[in-house]
DNA sequence: GTCATTTAATTAACATGTGTATTAAATTTG
DNA sequence: CAAATTTAATACACATGTTAATTAAATGAC
């Protein structure tokens, strides 16, 4: 007997399931950031440089979770608003060094309150174990091996 | 005395870990459509067409957690590859009825299998308790209320 | 050292994401 | 019923996602 294949549920879609959930994380925090005229993914490569300081794009894309064709024009924005300076490297003439501008800084400064209040909101709307154990699993998911030829 | 706010290791920041998910969830089921000319996004209303039959636009974007600009154009696409067909609803005429067309049919029927067991293979690698346990997390993260005014 | 290969970044082309404005039709108000 | 409001869908503008192609520089294999 053959069972059918039926479709599952939206919640019980897991690739519905992430994109709602990160509608739900990001939005209001898309919000914020819009009252400073940067996007969430500018903002998250400013982020990226402020934590790990001078960062070439190749690693700055990793972190940030971006590709590198994304991350080039972001990176032209970001140069254009003065948030960013870049200068390439002198070792690797192929890569590039990218510093946070001071502009850059003081935007970082000005959200940085109130995106960590409302990623703690959430965690405190979830609960502590059960965000802690989401980004386990999510961790997890993320570490599973690669299937396709 | 101040702590000091430091940006949480990628693994632990919420949002980079859902976009790393969703690209290991979706990135073999995209390179697998890819073949079918079509997009993740255009595989998700097909497939909401193929189990909830004609619908209209707003239901559908829900379902496939779409904004309604870019599922108008989503349907335009779809139209033109003769893979949907869409009327007025002649009650309401401000509204559509969007319907799947034999080969938006043939082009779910040549890619089914494929994909769920695609899915049925992440099920697998992390075992159906954790699979479960995050669809749960998931879920209860995007019922939690929102803040900003 | 020269040539093929690899790597870092960019460009190009097309599709979607996202906020705002617009249009047409239905609904509500007074 | 006429005006104001709401709703469904689209249009628009700009930013990003995604894949393939391109360019310049570094590495590797002879």
């Amino acid at each position: 007997m053959r069972m059918s294949k039926s479709l599952p549920s939206t919640s019980r879609s897991l690739p519905i399931a992430l994109l709602r959930a990160r509608e739900r994380v990001m939005g209001p925090i898309r919000t914020m950031l819009s009252k400073s005229d940067i996007t969430e993914q500018q903002w998250r490569v400013l982020r990226v440089l402020e934590e790990s300081g001078p960062t070439e794009p190749t690693l700055i894309a990793d972190h940030a979770c971006l590709l590198l064709p994304s991350l080039t024009r972001i990176l032209q924005k970001l140069e254009e608003k003065s948030l960013i300076h870049r200068e390439r490297d002198t070792v690797d003439r192929r890569k590039q060094i990218v510093r946070i501008a001071p502009l850059g800084q003081e935007l970082i400064e000005a959200n940085l309150e109130a995106s960590v209040a409302l990623m703690d909101s959430v965690r405190e709307r979830m609960g502590e174990t059960d965000y802690e154990a989401l980004l386990d699993l999510l961790n997890k998911l993320d570490s599973i091996e690669a299937e396709l030829p």
